[in-house]
DNA sequence: TGCAAGCTATAACTTATAATTATAATAATA
DNA sequence: TATTATTATAATTATAAGTTATAGCTTGCA
C-alpha cells in the first residue's frame, strides 16, 4: 500500500466518480481502476460500490476512508511542524561555552537571542575547551565557542577573534603604570592562575616557558570572579584575556600588556563535522558575529 | 511522498544505520540512499545527520517520525477494524422484511443471529414491499425479505421459499370442514383484507378476477395480528399464506385450501445489484435459509 | 423494447521510477 | 598511514504505474 491509494480512494470518494476522479488527478480513469482494485485486494475486502451511475463507499470502505482521512491529516500536522521548526517557533539549541568568552560576550547574544526566539530552548553550559570538544562529538551539544584550532579530530570551525592575554593587576600595584612589560620580568611574580585544565593557563604556561622564566602560581581558582576579586585584595597578579577586564568584577584593576612573547589565543565556533547546522545554531551564531564586530 | 518513503526511513532509524536497515528491508543501500534522499528534498530539510559510523535524526527528523509513526499506527487500526467488520465483531446490517414474514419467520433468525454476533447492530424494518425495493436501491437497508420478482429494476433476488394463500376461517365456520374450496364459490363472501398496497392484497384481487367473483370486503385492516383476532369474532375470512396460522393468535382458527387457481406467492432475498454483500448480510442470509429449511 | 450515451473494467503496450551493480568519496580504526 | 566500514553517486536494469483501445454494463430516452 502507499499513500497514491489512499489518494486516489479519496479522490474517488469525494468526486463519486471513477471518471472526475481521474481527471481531478490527472491521470488515465483505468490506471485509477487499476489503483483502486489494488488497494481492495490489499485490504481483502471491497471498499466501493459501483452501482452503475453512482460510486459509493460500502460498510469497509467508510471505515478505511476515516482512517485514511486522518494519516493525510497527520502528513500535514508534520509539514506544519516542519515548517514551524524552519521559523524557528520550536527546536531547541544547546551551546558549550569557555568560561572567559562566557563572561563578558554570551550575556548580549542570550538576549537578543531569547527575546527573538522565545519558543526556542536555549541552553548555555560553561565548559572547559576539551569539554566542548568531546560534547560536540557526543551530540550533547550543536554548538561550541571555543579556542581554535581545535585539538579533537571530526570538528569544523570558523574564527570569531583574535585577544591577547594581559597581567592584571590592582590600580594602586607597583607595576600599575607601566604600558607594557616584558614576560622575563615576571620570573617569580606571585601570580592567581585558572586550573592546569584550562586553556588559558596552559597558553601562559607555554609563553612563560618560552621566556625562560617561572612564575610563582600562589593559588589556583577555577572562577575568573574569584581570581579578580583575589587580585584586588592582594599583591598578586593574574593572566586573561583584556576584555575579562570588562567585567564588573574588574573595577580598580588594571590590565598591562605583555611582550616577548605577547601571548595570544583565537576563539572560534566549532561544530561536528558534516553535523546538519539547524538554524537555531546559525542564527546564533551570527548574533555572536554582530555583538563581536559591532 | 510515499509511504515507503516513511517506511525506509523509521528503518534506518531503528538500525541507525543504511547499511543494516537496507539488509533488512530486502534492498539495496544505494536504493535506500535513494528513497531517503527524495523524502529529504521533498521536506525541505535533511532528517537525518551521516555523523560517520552512527547515522541518527536531527531535530526535524525528530518531529517528522513521530508522525510517520503515527502514520502506520493510524493504518494498523484501519486493518484491525476491517478485520474486526470481517469477522462481524463490529458493523451494522439493516433489513427490511415484510409484515407476514416478518411476523413468523423472522423472530428465531433474530435471535440466532444477536446470540452469535451481539456486536452487529442489527436492525429490522417492517416494511411493504415496494418500500423495501426503495430502500434497497437508496441503500438504507442492505437486505430486503420480500415478494420476488422484484417490481423495481436494479435489484438481485434469490428465491427462499413458495407458498399458497389458503381462506382462514374460524373453526366453528360452516366451511370449516372443507378440505378445499373453489375460488368461485367465494362470490360475496365477508372477508377482513390488507389494504391494496399489501402484496397479498393484490395477489388474491388477480385471483379472484381470474376466478370472475367479487369478494365482499367489510373491512381493510392493516396488521396481521388485528386481522386474525377479528375472524375469531365473526362470520367473515381473511386471504392469507398458510404459515400466518403458526402465529400465537391463530388459535380457534383454521385455513382452508383455495384452488382453481390457487394463489401463490414467492419469498425471496433482495439486494441492490453489485452492491457488495456484507458478511452481516450473509450470514444473516444463511440462518434466515436455516430456519426455513431445518 | 431497442438504441445511444456514459461509466468502469480489462488487455496490451509504453513510460516512469525504483532497484541493482559498480564504484567513488569519506570517516573511523588499527 | 593503510585499511575497513559506511554512505553517495552514476549507469543500467527491472518493476510497476500510466496510457490507449476497447469490451461489458447500466441507464436514459426515443
Amino acid at each position: 500500500m502507499e499513500l497514491r491509494h489512499l489518494t486516489y480512494l479519496l479522490s474517488v470518494v469525494e468526486e463519486g466518480s471513477f471518471t472526475r476522479a481521474a481527471e481531478k488527478l490527472y491521470v488515465s480513469q483505468p490506471a485509477l481502476s487499476q489503483q483502486i482494485k489494488q488497494l481492495e485486494d490489499e485490504l481483502g475486502t471491497p471498499v466501493l460500490d459501483r452501482a452503475g451511475r453512482r460510486v459509493r463507499l460500502n460498510a469497509a470502505g467508510e471505515i478505511f476512508v476515516m482512517h485514511a482521512r486522518r494519516v493525510f491529516q497527520e502528513l500535514d500536522e508534520a509539514k506544519i511542524a516542519l515548517q514551524e521548526l524552519q521559523e524557528l517557533q520550536r527546536g531547541s539549541l544547546r551551546v558549550g561555552i569557555v568560561q572567559t568568552v562566557n563572561a563578558y560576550l554570551i550575556p548580549p547574544v542570550v538576549a537578543r537571542f531569547t527575546e527573538a526566539y522565545p519558543l526556542i530552548q536555549l541552553e548555555i553550559e560553561e565548559l572547559a575547551a576539551g569539554e566542548i570538544e568531546q560534547a560536540l562529538r557526543e551530540g550533547l551539544v550543536q554548538l561550541g565557542v571555543s579556542f581554535i584550532p581545535p585539538t579533537e579530530e571530526g570538528l569544523e570551525y570558523e574564527e570569531l577573534f583574535n585577544e591577547e592575554l594581559v597581567l592584571v593587576i590592582g590600580e594602586k600595584h607597583a607595576m600599575a603604570n607601566c604600558v607594557e612589560i616584558e614576560v622575563s620580568k615576571l620570573n617569580g611574580f606571585p601570580l592567581v592562575l585558572l586550573p592546569k585544565s584550562y586553556c588559558t593557563r596552559r597558553l601562559w604556561e607555554e609563553c612563560s616557558q618560552k621566556a625562560g622564566i617561572q612564575a610563582r602560581v600562589v593559588v589556583e581558582m577555577n572562577t575568573i570572579g574569584a581570581i579578580l576579586s583575589t587580585i584586588r585584595q592582594t599583591k598578586a597578579g593574574t593572566i586573561l584575556p583584556r576584555l575579562a577586564l570588562q567585567q564588573p568584577y574588574s573595577q580598580g584593576l588594571i590590565g598591562v600588556q605583555l611582550c616577548n612573547p605577547t601571548p595570544r589565543r583565537t576563539v572560534g565556533l566549532l561544530w561536528r563535522r558534516n553535523a546538519y547546522r539547524c538554524r537555531a545554531s546559525q542564527v546564533f551564531s551570527q548574533f555572536l558575529n554582530e555583538v563581536i564586530l559591532p
